[in-house]
DNA sequence: ATATAAGAGGACATAAATATCTGAAATATG
DNA sequence: CATATTTCAGATATTTATGTCCTCTTATAT
């Protein structure tokens, strides 16, 4: 797997939260049962995309979670980058190497930068709203096995 | 990065014997200097490649390794596929939904598809030869900070 | 005011990758 | 044969990612 799990869950929750973005705040619970993962590991998740801003939560009853903006201002890139972190957004080298680069290049370098350039274009391109479109067009929300319609109510 | 430090190891250690081909045999313990890595960790990565028949080893004094077939003959697949697994070459699925297909795509699926096609097939068509070709070339050895010309002797 | 429901935060547990250590087995050399 | 050298093998340690648990704080309903 080219990410970790937690961004992972990251984007499911964000996806989640977009489908839902008409219906104010959202229970981390309810994510972390839809998805099947354990509340306080998720809940650790939205606190980092709270730091982020790129989520909003309100404590207490009635409390939850929300985008903290607009789905189409959300990029792939920018949940990546808050959960993994920057090199996961920009893989340098294949294989890691600190001094890989044009002037000294590691033996794989040509022949990776196509695809190294296609990842990052398509993740600072792709947003959160062209994500959901796709699950909301194919009625199919991954990581959730039965998928219910009124989900998206 | 998305392939694990001991892959990294695997192919840098490969790319040494592929340039000392012509020499014998090689120590581990050469190696490990020359890249700066722990002997021993380095040990259990040859010790897997060996079991995979990518090289040979003799025991006791004067021994060491060497590849085990000509360097135009193994893939870079190969070497992942010994060390990292079956997934590593071929990667299912961004964020690894198990059940991510043609018939029930992530919403990444097909934007995703063409960047595993290419990955895919850069690594099942080039081989240990071509990447030594290109340090020989360039005069550069990744991973060992001064080249010295002499490891090509 | 008080009870309740929710996220925040940190301590602790587990798993996998990475790394080190110690001894055994094999081989060349004197 | 004895010894030095080198890989093999497995036990143990460290680090990072993943996951769980418990308590604290905050907001709301009653």
């Amino acid at each position: 797997m080219f990410y970790t799990k937690s961004a992972k869950y990251a984007i499911q929750t964000m996806i989640y939260l977009a489908i839902k973005e008409n219906q104010g705040l959202v229970m981390v619970s309810e994510i972390a049962n839809a998805y099947h993962i354990s509340q306080s590991f998720l809940s650790k998740i939205t606190r980092t995309l709270r730091k982020y801003n790129l989520i909003k939560s309100t404590r207490g009853r009635n409390g939850g979670i929300k985008l903290a903006k607009s789905k189409d201002l959300i990029f792939i890139s920018d949940i990546l980058l808050a959960i993994d972190g920057p090199e996961s957004i920009e893989p340098k080298c294949i294989f890691g190497y600190e001094s890989c680069s044009e002037m000294q290049p590691c033996p794989f370098h040509h022949r990776w930068e196509d695809v190294i350039v296609q990842i990052h274009d398509l993740m600072e391109t792709e947003t959160l709203g062209s994500l959901t479109a796709d699950v909301m067009e194919r009625n199919y929300l991954p990581g959730i096995k039965e998928f219910s319609p009124d989900l998206l109510n």
